[in-house]
DNA sequence: GGCCCCTTAATTGTCCGACAATCATACTAT
DNA sequence: ATAGTATGATTGTCGGACAATTAAGGGGCC
């Protein structure tokens, strides 16, 4: 241990404002959809300026800790989305040159093990979900952008019959960065478009089959193809991922 | 397609700024290091009044895209570092009442394929921070946070030397939740301390000598552990993990 | 020439006050 | 009961102000 002091940090007032009233929402004492005070109220609370807790205010709103519904005044207590956490994530795996190889190193990793789980925990309704994200993928797969997004509610319904909440959150960065890279190339690799759907198909079947294995080997292959196209498509795996687009 | 208008969204000032500016740093025209200009000239620039930019600016600063280093007044570009944007992720996760369960059978899936990467891809650096981690851990984990802070630095190690930068990022969330349920638990099963430096050593063992096979297997023994730590003493998997501490 | 101290300018954090636009609510008229 | 209206509360934005701190020169000293 070094005896020497550390720099006393003087945490600014909005910062301070807004540590406050975080932990008021992540011990519960605030819940998801109670309604903040007004500017005014907090700022007399607080004993600081309005302009100082509305800058509190843009950092809770930013990390999705509060939010105000649309057409409305009032900023209300929001638990999280996964998708808004994940724009973040996305954006600092974009920013520190993460290449097209992690990502898909990193979903070759979790998709079978999540098929797999799904195959063993899917109920009716995430079930339905899954068959309604092939048909929807097999409808509509024209455009670049639909099949891209077809591609990545198939993961998403998939991961969200696992059975386990961290599994969606933790993809959906992932999903966001390979849909950027995936629309560049989708359109070079010609038989992509009906690979995809063909393994889709397989994973949807072993999964109302309730065949774990068969569920993870097909979603293997299903993950492993996405490493032949970014091939057959001549895109260097090394070359790091584009960053998905602003807020 | 639906023939019906879409709402039509005035996004507030503040939010238009920090956007434009969090574009600029996505696509690199603003580098990580480069430094912002003044509130002021940001004002001119955007034609908006100061109170504006500042609020964009924390919006930013919550991010993770900006930061300002110690003791100065410049804001600077910033590339979001892992653990940053993991307290985002682990919030949501805490506040979207995530078990225990959840947690562990996410990182029994991950870790295991973490360190047999490891094994293929080490390089003597990151080898040693392994061995740093684990040798820091032997020597120190008397109390319940120097344990549990020594269970966490090696599982960093072990993902830093995975050869794939979304592995650190995509686990770290994991960690903190796991860290802040650990260290409630860990006085209460005696026999963990010892068995979690066996398993670390085992591990480093098989990276070491590049045995990806048994790396993987230890480490995936050494993830079950932490279950039958929760078993032993007395928690029902199926409670949400606590919330990490606010920022 | 290089280095250190001091003065000066620039910048941030915070405050005050103000006002238009919008939303919420109570009230009124049909 | 419904629609329309008046009233108050709240947010978004602006302008200006000031203390404290940092950045930048400038001059003197070795």
């Amino acid at each position: 241990m070094s005896t020497a002091f550390e720099p006393l940090s003087f945490e600014p007032g909005y910062r301070r404002v807004a540590s406050a009233i975080a932990a008021r929402i992540l011990d519960r004492t605030l819940r998801d959809g109670d309604p903040l005070p007004s500017e005014v109220e907090l700022a007399a609370q607080f004993a600081v300026n309005r302009s100082t807790v509305r800058e509190a205010l843009r950092e809770l709103e930013s990390s999705n800790l509060v939010a105000r519904r649309r057409g409305t005044k009032r900023m209300v207590v929001s638990r999280p989305a996964a998708t808004q956490v994940a724009g973040r994530v996305g954006h600092a795996l974009a920013l520190n040159d993460v290449t097209v190889r992690e990502v898909w190193e990193t979903m070759e990793l979790l998709e079978p093990a999540t098929a797999e789980a799904a195959a063993r925990r899917a109920t009716p309704e995430t079930l339905a979900a899954i068959r309604a994200a092939v048909e929807g993928y097999a409808a509509d797969h024209a455009t670049a952008h639909a099949a891209v997004g077809g591609v990545a509610a198939f993961f998403r319904a998939v991961a969200a019959a696992s059975g386990n909440r961290v599994l969606p959150l933790t993809q959906e960065p992932l999903l966001m960065l390979l849909a950027a890279a995936l629309e560049v190339i989708i359109d070079r690799a010609p038989p992509a478009r009906a690979r995809i759907g063909a393994a889709q198909r397989q994973v949807l079947a072993a999964i109302e089959a309730r065949d774990a294995a068969t569920a993870r080997s097909w979603m293997a292959k299903h993950v492993r193809d996405f490493r032949r196209g970014f091939e057959i498509s001549g895109i260097d795996l090394d070359t790091p991922v584009p960053a998905p687009a602003a807020d």
